[in-house]
Parts: structure tokens; sequence; C-alpha cells
DNA sequence: AGCATTGTTATACTTGGGGTATAACAAGTA
DNA sequence: TACTTGTTATACCCCAAGTATAACAATGCT
């Protein structure tokens, strides 16, 4: 399984396990209509409690990224952008900026490391 | 004061603090060597008490952000760009790429919000 | 000298989130 | 039938966040 969690980090592992599951789907690792592994199984893989897999699966089914059925949990992206996740989405850019300025970055470098990081992700940018 | 809590918010009131007065900085709002509110006054003007302002402050020290003396805290970025803050900013725009391909955001939705954002903090881009 | 203000330190308490541990249940599935 | 799925409920622990007070040393002001 392609997913690691930091038992040490500051992120919940509930958190840690929505941002890895999203990456995957991202790099094609994770296909849509994939089923993902029981709550049981992969808390057994992962190291973790049944309930902190299942609270970060419920998440990304709110988030829309997965749909749920008896038969377990499904790669499949429901949502479709709004104007709440580009209200998010626009605050983590200002979040960034923010840092950048702070720390006197280059716009060059940036725009190097996003293009570096769209690449990693399989990307177009 | 330039600075809003939403008390209800679930990020942190000290985590709030610090990245308004990072932004007031970017923007010119708030000078190199200008001092800060004493962590009384600015507790009292937020409603919250003394020791989260405190915490705040001392975050920003330990960023570079600020320096303290016994007469108060003072703007005065330190901290020159580093490998850490450089992993911590390419982490961060891997967060944001991967959202933005979840949702299927387009290229240029996102440097044209990135352009608007950049005004704001009146910054070049 | 006296007083107010600064940040510092210490103690104590409450609240809520994150995480674990078990157990039992209904509903599909082999 | 037996197994696996997600669901629900209860109970517990730990720690971060925040509050509330109080006392202290150092600085600045009058």
């Amino acid at each position: 399984m392609f997913i690691e969690i930091e038992p040490t980090s500051q992120i919940p592992i509930y958190t840690q396990l929505i941002n890895q599951i999203k990456k995957a789907i991202v790099k094609g690792e994770l296909e849509t209509g994939e089923m993902l592994p029981s709550v049981r199984s992969l808390a057994g893989d992962l190291g973790v409690n049944m309930h902190t897999v299942n609270k970060g699966y419920n998440l990304l089914v709110n988030e829309g990224v997965l749909v749920k059925s008896q038969r377990g949990y499904m790669v499949e992206i429901t949502k479709e952008l709004s104007d709440d996740i580009e209200i998010e989405l626009q605050a983590k850019i200002e979040e960034l900026l923010v840092e950048v300025f702070i720390h006197d970055v280059s716009n060059e470098k940036v725009k190097q490391w996003t293009q570096s990081i769209a690449d990693d992700l399989k990307r177009e940018w």
C-alpha cells in the first residue's frame, strides 16, 4: 500500500490519510471506480485504530472524493467546483504568498517549484 | 487595530494572530522597527487571554519575524531562507496543487487568483 | 524615589479534539 | 452458514488550546 503514516507528526492521522489518498488519486495510483481497502484492513496495515481510518474515509465522502456502499468505499469525484471550494483555495494561495513574501522568495523559484511538483503529480502545468 | 479574531473558528487564536500579523507586515501596514501592542493591551482589545497573545508573539520570534526586548515586541525579519523553510513551502504548494487537480481547476484560474491576491498584498508578481 | 508598564514564570483549571479499545449490530457476499 | 462490510455506542486516555490569577524583575516615566 502506498500510504504511510508518521505517528509522531502533529498532523492528525486521519488528515495524513486524506492527503495521501487525494495525492494518489491525482497521480493516477488510485483510479475512479477503484475500491479502497476496508477500514479494518487498512487500520491493521497502518497500525492505527479502525475509527481513525473510518473518520478519514467519511471526510473524503463529505468532500466528494469517495462514495460509500455496504461493500466499502470507492473512488469517485462527485463534487464539482463550488464557491466554498474556490474561497478555500484562494485562502490557501494567500497563505502561501504571505510566506513567500515574508521570506523574500523569488517569483522564479516558486514557479520552478510549482512546475517540478506538477510533474511529480504527473499533471500538465 | 487591523487584527480580527474569529472565536468560533477551528483555527487556534494564536495562529489567526500570527497569520494576520504576517499579512500586515507583507502589506506594509506594519513596518520594520515598529513596536507591536503589548501582550496585555492586545489581549484586551481582542478579548482573549494574555498568554494566548504571548504565545503567538513568541512563535513569531522563533520564525524570525519579530524580535523581543524588555520594552516589547518589534517587527524585524531576521531569518533568511533556509532548507527547512523551502521544504515547508514546497509542501504547501503540493497540498495546494493536489486540491487544484482534484477539483479540476484550470491553470488560468489559479494564475488569475494568484495575481489578484498578490495585488491585494501590494506586491509585484 | 515612586509608580506604571513590560515581558516572564508558575500554578491550576476547563474544554474539546485525536486516538484507542471493545463490543455488538444489520446488511450484503461467498 | 460463515465471513466481511460499514455503523453505532460506550468508555477511556492524552494533550493542545485557552482561561484565570498571581507574583516577579527590568525598564521607562514623572
